[in-house]
Order: structure tokens, then C-alpha cells, then sequence
DNA sequence: CTCTGGATAGAGCGTTCGTTCTAGTTGATG
DNA sequence: CATCAACTAGAACGAACGCTCTATCCAGAG
């Protein structure tokens, strides 16, 4: 058996070759969907070639949309992670976030929205794995949303239930907002979302 | 000049052959998306032919998804309008739209969420008339909100506000549940509305 | 009847897709 | 130095893609 040793050691310099396929696969999928990102377009991307995707992900494209979309839980997990623990009041955090999405979508032209939204809408009966992934990330999203609230006091049962509910108009407002290519839906959301939060206390 | 005499003639035996096809591409592309419904596909599954569908639809697969959306547009402004006409209480029939959706939802094996938003998503940067199609749906169904809260007495500026978190929160919440294979998040989220309305009256 | 133009029908174009396969390169180990 | 596994490299395959093209059908006008 073989240790293996941190292969790597260039640090922050040039990533992984499987993170950088990883990275890239991550970032077009969330523009292009599933079937609008080829492995190619990837590889490319990612400065590797089809040989490297195919010899770290030899389950094909669909091996390879389950690590993106773990890639994009994360990601996101931390963002909503940071803007919890940056304030106390879960009400005036969750406002924050709604506006700090808001200029990014904005910032991207409107065209980086929820990191996983649109790979899983697009495989939605056929990949099993993807969806799970997707299900998994969402409620992952929520359990955090969960502790923040219970940790400020709330019950248990409201706190179930405003954290889907803050989860899923998140969602849906980063949704109307890069279709109508306005930070209205998501700078609304994040007021009433306050409002909403601080009815039940 | 011609005078166009009806051609629908057969009524409900069956449709147009134009109608066949967009409702074929409505309802693929809800499922599939854009990058992931063929135009043969299309073509088979309205029991037309490839030059039927290029007779009516020049412009090709972007024209027939700029149609696709707007069938979609209309068919959830009927259900809403519907929900809507059919309570006193704006809160109530949001409600009861809710549950009705995750009823829906739920019959189709999770597949039919809303209409248009896989389109749109996976054509995010590249497709304008898809988008703006996209965007016209979104606002017209927020005017019927809007309406109706304005006729139950609140004011233009809650209206307005509201109208927008009814459609995102629906939205996201119909996401959320269609990933999450739940009937959870759209309920939470009618109820949530709901309170959400009673606060602003 | 002929004529006409909207509608239907599908073969075939060039391109790109996901995937497979073989060959070459690299770097640590014995 | 030789060896071997990990990794890189890209040509090639069959299938499917969007779309073009010509041929045919057929109801109504003259």
C-alpha cells in the first residue's frame, strides 16, 4: 500500500490538474447546464486533455457533474457560512447576503447564479446521482440556516420551517433576478426575509 | 389578400400541427432544457416532421424556444389567475396555489416544475430572446399578484414588494422541492406567504 | 380539369458529441 | 540505471446534433 504524499506542494501557484478540471467543469456548468458543457470545452478550459478528465473521472461526464456540484456546495456553504457567523442577528445577516449576491450576480453580467441550480434542473429524471448531489447541497444549505436560528433563540419547528423557506427564496429570487437582470428580487427577499425571521421570535 | 379561414376546424380532435410542435417543446424543454431536447425529438414526440418544423419556425431552435416559453408563460398565468380569482384572500389563494403546485409536482415523479425556468437557465448568456421572452413571463405573473393585492387594499409600495417575493419565493420553493423530491418546501413556503401578506395590511 | 402555394416528408450535409484507445512523458523507487 | 505506476496527449469512432435541400402532397381558386 502507498502513502501518498501531498502532490500539492506548488501551493497556490498552478492547482491540481483534477481541480482545475474540477474548477472548470464547476463554472460552465452553472452557465451552460449539464448537455451545454461538452468534456471537451472542459478539458480546455481547464488547460488538461480529454486523457486527463477520462483518467480522473472514468465514470464519464456524469462522474464528473457530481464532483461539480459538490464543488459548488461548497462553495456556497462557505459564503452562506461567513455571512452567518459575520453578524449576530440571523435576520441582518441573511439581508446581507441577499445584497452581497445581488452585486455578484450583477458584477458577472448576470450570468453566475446559483452554482448548482442549473446542472441539476437540466438532468432532472435521468441522473440520479446528480440529483442527489443537488438534494444534498440544499439541505446542507438549510442545516446551517437551522443552527443560526436555533442558536438565536428560536424553536425547533420554526426553525425548520424558516429555513427552508429563507433557503428557498434565496434561490428563487437569485433566479428572477438574473432573468430580469435586476437586483430587485434579491434586495426584496432580503428585507422581507428579515421581517419573516423576526415574526417568529 | 387572403382571408384565413380557421384551420382549426377539427377542435379538439387534434390540434395544429404549429400547435402540436410548440407543445412538444414547451414541455421537453421543461424537463430536458434547451441543450438537451433535439429538434428531431421535438418533431416526433408533436408527430411532425423536421421540414413542419422548420416551415413554421424559420428561426430555427432559438424561434420555437422563444414559442416554447411563451406557451409556458401563458399556462401558469392561467393557473394563477385561476388560484387567484378563485379566493377572497390573497393569502389564502397563495396558499392554496402552493399546495396545489406540490400536488402537481409530486403527480408528474417530480419532473414537471416550472415551465420555463430550464430554458431560460441554460441559455443564460447566449440567448436574448429567450431571455426576454423569460423575463416578460416573470413580470407579467408578478402584475397578477400585484393586482390582487392592490384590490385587497394594500398599498402600491407593499404591493409591489410582495409581488415580487410571492413569485421568487414560489419559484424557489418549487425548485427546492423538485430537487428535494418533497412536497415540504412549497408548503412551508405558501404558509410563510401567507404570514408574510397578514403582516402588511 | 389545371394551377398554385402552404404544408408535409425525410435523405443528407458538415459538425460536434461522449467515449475509447494507444502511445508517450514524467518522477519517484528499487 | 532500470522499472513501474501515475499522468498526459490526442487521434479516431459511431452516434447525434442543427439545419438545408428537394420532392411530394393536397385543398381551394380559376
Amino acid at each position: 500500500m502507498l502513502i501518498r504524499v501531498s502532490t500539492k506542494t506548488k501551493s497556490a501557484a498552478t492547482p491540481d490538474t483534477r481541480t482545475r478540471i474540477v474548477r472548470a467543469a464547476s463554472s460552465l456548468m452553472q452557465r451552460q447546464g449539464y448537455d451545454g458543457t461538452g468534456i471537451k470545452q472542459i478539458a480546455q478550459e481547464a488547460q488538461a486533455t480529454l486523457g486527463s478528465v477520462y483518467h480522473f473521472f472514468p465514470g464519464g461526464k456524469q462522474e464528473l457533474a457530481v464532483a461539480a456540484i459538490h464543488h459548488g456546495d461548497q462553495e456556497f456553504f462557505d459564503v452562506l457560512r461567513a455571512a452567518l457567523d459575520h453578524e449576530d442577528d440571523p435576520a441582518q445577516a441573511i439581508t446581507a447576503l441577499c445584497r452581497t449576491l445581488a452585486d455578484g450576480l450583477c458584477a458577472s453580467d448576470w450570468i453566475d447564479g446559483c452554482p448548482i441550480t442549473t446542472t441539476s434542473l437540466g438532468t432532472a429524471g435521468r441522473a440520479p446521482d446528480i440529483q442527489a448531489a443537488a438534494a444534498e447541497a440544499f439541505a446542507r444549505w438549510r442545516g446551517l440556516v437551522h443552527d443560526k436560528l436555533r442558536a438565536s433563540g428560536m424553536s425547533e419547528r420554526d426553525a425548520h420551517d424558516l429555513a427552508h423557506t429563507v433557503i428557498s427564496t434565496m434561490e428563487g429570487a437569485e433566479l428572477a433576478a438574473q432573468v430580469s437582470r435586476s437586483k430587485e428580487p434579491l434586495n426584496i427577499a432580503g428585507k422581507h426575509l428579515a421581517r419573516l425571521i423576526a415574526l417568529h421570535r
